[in-house]
DNA sequence: CGGTATGTTGACGAAGGTCAAGTAGGGTGG
DNA sequence: CCACCCTACTTGACCTTCGTCAACATACCG
């Protein structure tokens, strides 16, 4: 899926959709990582630069974009979680800007793998005292995109990871977590990472 | 000006407000500069985790959070201008998210001085083929945290372009561009730079 | 006139990218 | 069921880029 002037707008019903951006020499960024119920495609504004790719198989609830505009127009609480939505997208936004202009590699690939285990500690708490298996939905390269890294840099950091003891990748996707605390702290964040829910 | 529980939002009316996330050993990211008619604040979320830093004189127009969401309700159309607001500066921050991954920092100190060019492109289309003084409010050392680049490397890599003839900084703040165009080709970016209005 | 902020430049080192070789699964066709 | 192949992954060697440390220059301010 490419493409400029985008004409639809929809909502994520189940799968991951990554935005990437493109440089002409080939150099990408993933730049969101959208889940269920996120929103995808601006209200309001024609143009995007962005490409969508699903990273797992994907549902989507989609509305062409004139529609859509008349609904938001005809039911304000709409408009105000979408709101809502693109605020903590921005929020998302700025805290991987961070990541991305001064974390270490080792730090970055901490961070991207906490965002997985702190979502499985928020449904199962005991469990963040375990060991945690992870399904990772992308590859090394995906995750290198993700990153602002090189697939060889983060096939690196998680062999380190591993040999300290801290996680064990293992299949091809799987990571298990075997110390979330010590990941935790190899994020360079504090405590609570300052992710606020 | 600090603080995670901010009960307060509003608009910049004049000067430029840069928003930073800084880790707990110090290093710093800028994630946004906000400028004249920009929103600073999330309605509907009471949470965040930057901070603010006025890099010019700056006047805002506050409200207190409460009576701000009550209004918010109250006039439909202003929650759609926070909404298309809040669209425009994720893009741009994922612009920026891909200056922070991918690029050298031959190409991040181009478009960050391109930022300011085209703006002043944008009022005078004219100067894009004459020589364009640009007034930069900020020192190397927030460029860098801005560009996630240290403060001499920022300084190294204008030096370079002063070098090949295609900018001039004089003075602490000020820069001359010599050639907008070399200077938008060497942003990495394409012709119109991914930029949208 | 000295002092403090900021900027420049050089020397060096470390982190991460690139290139290249080899490994491990997983699926397909014989 | 096995051989093969293709893709993803790992690991090593090397090199580039950028960060760090340090010395020095410049400018602004009292």
């Amino acid at each position: 899926m490419d493409g400029d002037p985008v004409d639809f707008v929809g909502t994520v019903l189940s799968g991951m959709v990554s935005l990437t951006k493109i440089m002409p020499d080939g150099r990408t960024q993933m730049v969101a990582m959208l889940r269920q119920g996120n929103f995808l495609g601006h209200p309001y504004r024609a143009q995007t630069s962005y490409n969508a790719v699903a990273s797992t198989p994907v549902v989507m609830c989609g509305f062409r974009r004139e529609p859509f505009e008349k609904l938001l127009r005809k039911i304000p609480g709409l408009g105000q979680g979408l709101l809502e939505q693109s605020s903590k997208e921005l929020d998302a936004a700025r805290e991987w800007m961070l990541l991305l202009g001064r974390k270490t590699a080792r730090e970055k690939v901490a961070s991207f793998l906490i965002i997985f285990a702190r979502e499985k500690v928020a449904q199962h708490p005991s469990l963040m005292q375990k060991r945690m298996h992870l399904d990772m939905p992308y590859t090394r390269a995906e995750m290198g995109d993700y990153l602002g890294l090189s697939l060889e840099t983060v096939s690196r950091q998680l062999s380190a990871l591993k040999n300290d003891g801290i996680v064990d990748p293992d299949g091809k996707r799987g990571v298990t977590v075997l110390n979330y605390a010590a990941l935790l702290s190899e994020t360079g964040d504090d405590a609570d990472g300052g992710w606020l829910a």
